[in-house]
RNA sequence: GGCCUCGUCGUCUAGUGGACUAGGACGGUUGGUUCUCAUCCAACAAAUCGCGGGUCCGAAUCCCGCCGAGGUCACCA
């Protein structure tokens, strides 16, 4: 049975990357039809620690639809699911493995540590620890003990093996145990770090494949050897290539879309996101660029995914939400306009209809819906002054030919209001103006709308209602004059 | 700097020794439809496949070297 696993610390916002991560551990544990996907607080760090952002976590996954089978919320016969919760386990792994001589315990103060990395750096060679406390006999370790000093336990790392990676997408990826420093396990706090933590709830989770960031790669024989230590199977490693800026850097907060929520407070659909996020590194052809969540299901495989860090591309991102929002239904866009803009909810729900078929297909994120159709709901957001120089900026011509031109509406009066029976109207006045379409038609659309970009002005008319026209054509000639 | 990973149009990608004059998508440009915008349609530009060697009748595809980019080297995850 698959068994996969996200495994965000709260320390902030949740992060795109945590969304990508996610995204591919939900499917792959999805294609096993008796597979879990589970979410697992890694919240061993107290000092970055920040209130609430788990439940933020929760949030921004629960809007992407990947929800967990298993989490400290739903809760799940391997919990507790919050490593706060299990830090016994990990002081009874750790001694464990001192016990059997794989770990020991450290005594170095922050300033040795400290000193002796200076010196490296000084000598050129890479910092690591020099084993100093490796010596301490038994004695000395229960003296120091005894007289309270505090400790950390590091592992003790074999001195010339080759570890081997086995990574789904990569193959084997080798690392020489030299270089790996003894990695401190337990903390002077009693906290685990992430390495001995992931490691001990991985295995007692029973997760079969862990799939995380690239980041993760280079200490991924750390936890081999660990595994090893303990004598336990090692899960399917899968390391994720990293998403990156268009500066090629990794996502960073600065640009805004490195948060989850950015993507739902512009207005992009959950599902564009993770489709978007999935076209990142797996390519398909052109009639297959459009696919859900259970598509991936269906055919997702590590062979499949491009190894090269991709960058995010905003404009195709653009492109795609447009695109879901024109398959959507009016009723379907309505519902998620409302849940975005709770307000919208209060406007003419009739009026809104026949708006939203108008705009659907010039909105490419739900943010845009005021600017396309505020006009539709309340007077134009224009003021006079820049009403009349717009009007003439198009028109060309003289205020008195444009207002004259606009006179030529009166007829209009006299139609069944439906937008076909208005568009024959509106050629037929600019055919009598004299006045080119173009010159006739805009100082309308402003007067109208205030924006020189909408809708068929026949079909915004028929929407705004005759008594609503009339009275913003007399209002523009009124500013005209 | 050490170690690890990666390198095809601006971006995402197809491509696993011959069907590649390297295909598609986004973006760009131009044109069509049109009262504007968007949609839709059509066309164009855009990669000497990071660079240099080799193997082979033949290489984007295999090998070597170099360069470049990213990751990682914490009592952070």
């Amino acid at each position: 049975m698959t068994r996969t696993r996200v495994a965000p610390s709260p320390t902030g916002y949740p992060h795109i990357g945590t969304a990508y991560q996610a995204l591919f551990d939900f499917v792959y544990a999805k294609k096993d039809p008796r597979g879990k996907f589970i979410i697992r607080i890694e919240d061993t760090d107290k000092k970055r620690f920040v209130e609430g952002a788990e439940q933020v976590v929760y949030k921004s996954l629960e809007w992407l639809g990947l929800l967990a089978d298993e989490s400290p919320v739903n809760g799940g016969k391997y919990g507790p699911y919050r490593q706060s919760e299990r830090l016994d386990l990990y002081q009874k792994y750790a001694s464990e493995l001192v016990e059997r001589g794989h770990a020991y315990y450290c005594f170095c103060s922050q300033e040795r540590i400290d000193a002796l990395r200076e010196e490296q750096e000084k000598n050129h060679l890479p910092p690591m620890y020099d084993g100093f406390c490796k010596k301490l006999t038994s004695d000395e370790i229960q003296q120091k003990i005894a007289n309270g000093e505090k400790y950390v336990i590091r592992m003790r790392i074999p001195e010339d093996e080759i570890i081997t990676v086995h990574d789904s997408i990569r193959g084997e990826v080798k690392f020489l145990s030299k270089i790996l420093d003894d990695q401190v396990l337990v903390k002077s706090d009693g906290f685990p770090t992430y390495h001995l933590a992931v490691v001990v709830d991985d295995h007692l989770m029973e997760i079969t494949h862990v799939i995380r960031g690239e980041e993760w790669l280079s200490s991924a024989p750390k936890h081999i050897l660990l595994y090893k230590f303990f004598g336990w199977e090692e899960p399917i490693w899968t390391h994720l290539p990293l998403l990156r800026n268009p500066n090629k850097g990794k996502i960073s907060k600065r640009m805004g879309h490195a948060s989850i929520f950015w993507y739902r407070d512009e207005g992009y659909l959950p599902e564009t996101v993770l489709n978007f996020i999935a076209l990142t590194i797996w390519g398909r052809d052109k009639d297959h660029e459009m696919f859900s969540v259970s598509d991936m299901i269906k055919e997702f495989d590590f062979s499949k995914i491009r190894i090269a860090a991709p960058v995010l591309d905003i404009a195709k991102l653009d492109w795609l939400n447009g695109v879901y929002i024109r398959n959507l239904s009016i009723l379907d866009l309505k519902k998620r306009l409302i849940q975005f803009d709770q307000p919208i909810q209060f406007l003419d729900q009739n009026k809104l209809d026949k708006v939203l078929s108008l705009i659907k297909e010039r909105m490419r994120r739900l943010k845009e819906f005021w600017d396309l159709a505020d006009y539709f709901f309340a007077d134009p957001k224009i003021s006079k002054e820049e009403m009349v120089k717009q009007m003439l900026k198009e028109s060309k011509l003289s205020p008195s030919k444009t207002i004259k031109d606009l006179s030529y509406l009166s007829n209009l009066k006299l139609l069944r209001w439906e937008a076909k029976e208005i568009d024959e109207a509106l050629h037929k006045s600019q055919d009598n103006s004299q006045t080119p379409p173009r010159q006739f038609f805009m100082p309308i659309r402003i007067a109208l709308t205030g924006k020189s970009q909408t809708p068929p002005l026949a079909n915004v008319m028929e929407v705004l209602g005759k008594d609503e026209v009339v009275k913003r054509i007399a209002t523009a000639k009124n500013h005209l004059a």
